[in-house]
DNA sequence: AAGTCTCTCCTAAGAACTTAGGATACCGCA
DNA sequence: TGCGGTATCCTAAGTTCTTAGGAGAGACTT
């Protein structure tokens, strides 16, 4: 399957070598989008899909797609009905807007929005569907004139814009734990932290524990000092932010 | 950066072709760690942090570490004192677990632990993290005896990683799709919750909002009801992994 | 051996949350 | 027009959390 002169391959590991360099939220992006452009995407746009009432603005990762384009997209909210997104929902794999079209026959509206996107120098574009623990839906997508999506390039784009995607996540919690710094727990504060957070009372955990009441309070009180807080749930959320405890 | 002969990254990129090819769950596992073997790694596992309560057999994603080992690890409840899982607290980029023991001197019950996994045949193991949406951690680990860690391997292994780990989440999305059906929250109920988050109290949310503290609490009463929530730490919790709010 | 940290436990008043009832008004949809 | 959903507000008793003290036992470090 391999040939040679492969230079997929050694570019893909190159762009993590680097990568793996990087801290600031922002040279990552510049990053990945200079290496899209290598595979003929002019543009890349990461975002998640934003719950009803959410703001689709405050949803996205990462975007370089023309800045009228990108307004009037989120003004007349577009990602509703844009086919390349509710394409996600009837399957996780990879696939080009190319893809669509042969798939199936585009609605008036959908084909306006698709329309509306080569005007602004996008032709082609891959969606990445990402999948998380939680089972919320986010994509990485690549687009621009002529791209290039033979196999091998697809293979590499869809491992490039997982890792890309993870890495945007990476820095982004790297942030928010720096913002949240503080003394780290003690074992047992975590612990009793963990269970506050699963909904327990003071009470119901001295139970599980085999500890007094006044012991779990106690622990608590001293987490909540450390992770800045003067109310449980915000503690929980710190404790979260910071790793100390997870989902 | 890349020099002639790079087979990691022709492999890298063979094995996500190869594995876009499968859908079972099954296969996949047997694909990924066949690849491991060929980096030296005789076993992996992949799992997310439990929570307290939950179980860490039900947390586990991949795991072909011997049975006898893994039994004991979960009966032992290793999980809360492996130093490979604890360091996932203090970083997000991927380590060794010679890294651990060259930034810090291990405590003895940590050095059993460790003293355990190289007696059935791990002598040392790649940890990867991953971080989500939602902010939980779970780790992508494989290990053997005497793994290839070379720069260049780190690389591949640290992209191939998190791309199964992707993978296998894939799949286990899209055999439980149908599941998960929770009556989302109404808007303002959301943005209530999310100052719930934030450590307000009732009144003070009602001070930010203009309106009535009990319509707060009402708000929050309803959310509670909704997220399937006794307490409001968890109604928070069931938030955020629900996509409602954000951290 | 002294100091520090962790875990354990205690009191007690006041603040905040929980629960289970209500009620009114507005809006969109059938 | 009526129905369901949302948003607003109310009471009131009971429970849980918050705060600010204290103190002893054991482990680890210097």
């Amino acid at each position: 399957m391999a040939f040679e002169g492969d230079t997929y391959g050694q570019r893909t590991l190159d762009f993590v070598e680097r990568l793996q360099q990087l801290t600031e939220y922002d040279e990552i992006c510049q990053h990945i989008m200079k290496e899209m452009e290598w595979f003929g995407f002019s543009c890349v746009s990461s975002f998640s899909i934003p719950g009803p009432g959410e703001n689709l603005k405050a949803s996205i990762q990462l975007n370089n797609r023309p800045q009228e384009y990108t307004e009037r997209y989120v003004e007349k909210n577009y990602v509703v009905h844009d086919p390349a997104v509710t394409e996600l929902r009837k399957t996780i794999h990879p696939y080009s807007w190319s893809d669509i079209r042969k798939r199936r026959v585009l609605k008036k509206s959908e084909k306006l929005i698709m329309d509306e996107a080569t005007e602004f120098g996008a032709r082609d574009g891959f969606i990445i569907p990402i999948v998380t623990i939680s089972g919320s839906a986010a994509l990485f997508c690549p687009c621009g004139l002529e791209p290039d999506l033979s196999p091998r390039a697809r293979a590499a784009v869809e491992i490039i814009g997982i890792y890309s995607h993870h890495a945007l996540q990476r820095a982004l919690v790297h942030k928010q734990r720096e913002e949240a710094a503080h003394t780290p727990l003690t074992p047992r504060e975590r612990e009793i932290m963990q269970w506050v957070a699963s909904g327990k009372t003071d009470d119901e955990i001295a139970d599980i524990l085999s500890v007094g009441t006044s012991t779990v309070t106690s622990h608590v009180e001293n987490a909540k000092k450390k992770l800045d807080a003067f109310r449980r749930t915000y503690a929980v959320v710190q404790a979260i932010r910071s790793g100390e405890i997870s989902l």
